[in-house]
DNA sequence: GTTCTGACA
DNA sequence: TGTCAGTA
């Protein structure tokens, strides 16, 4: 690794930083912006990903989605409105759409909880079936 | 030693 | 997604 592949300096992290500290895999954050989902901020001249806290902030949000079994294609839209409702430049309207949107999102996501909650529920049945008597 | 791209038992 | 190859 050359100087100018050491991030360190400047705020930004390799991908073995972010994967160590979000306890994801290398593979399925080259595979994320394969696909588009997640870009990193940035790339050094020696082709290493750059990331910066806000990409790893939008990693968890994709961590937090992923058990729930949410489509890659929907958890890029989410990306986007939280970026959007972020974003001071968004005009109302945008703002409006991008709320109602993660609101729909948002009811999904309950009702996808509730049958991982029944999916837990059938797991810890089993452990209990075979406990010691 | 770490990361990159491409490919596949 | 994991993992291995062949590099830089």
């Amino acid at each position: 690794m050359s100087d100018d592949d050491r991030p360190a300096t400047s705020g930004f992290m390799h991908i073995g930083e972010v994967a160590a500290r979000t306890e994801l895999s290398l593979r399925s954050l080259r595979h994320w912006e394969e696909v588009g989902l997640l870009p990193p901020s940035g790339r050094t001249e020696g082709g290493f990903r750059l990331y910066t806290e806000d990409d790893v902030a939008k990693v968890l949000v994709i961590r937090r989605m992923k058990p729930l079994g949410f489509t890659l294609e929907a958890m890029k839209d989410v990306l986007h409105d939280v970026e959007a409702l972020h974003d001071p430049a968004t005009t109302a309207p945008d703002r409006e759409a991008a709320a109602a949107r993660l609101a729909v999102i948002r009811e999904d996501a309950v009702g996808r909880r509730a049958k991982l909650a029944r999916q837990v529920e059938m797991a810890d049945e089993f452990i209990g079936l075979l406990a010691d008597p």
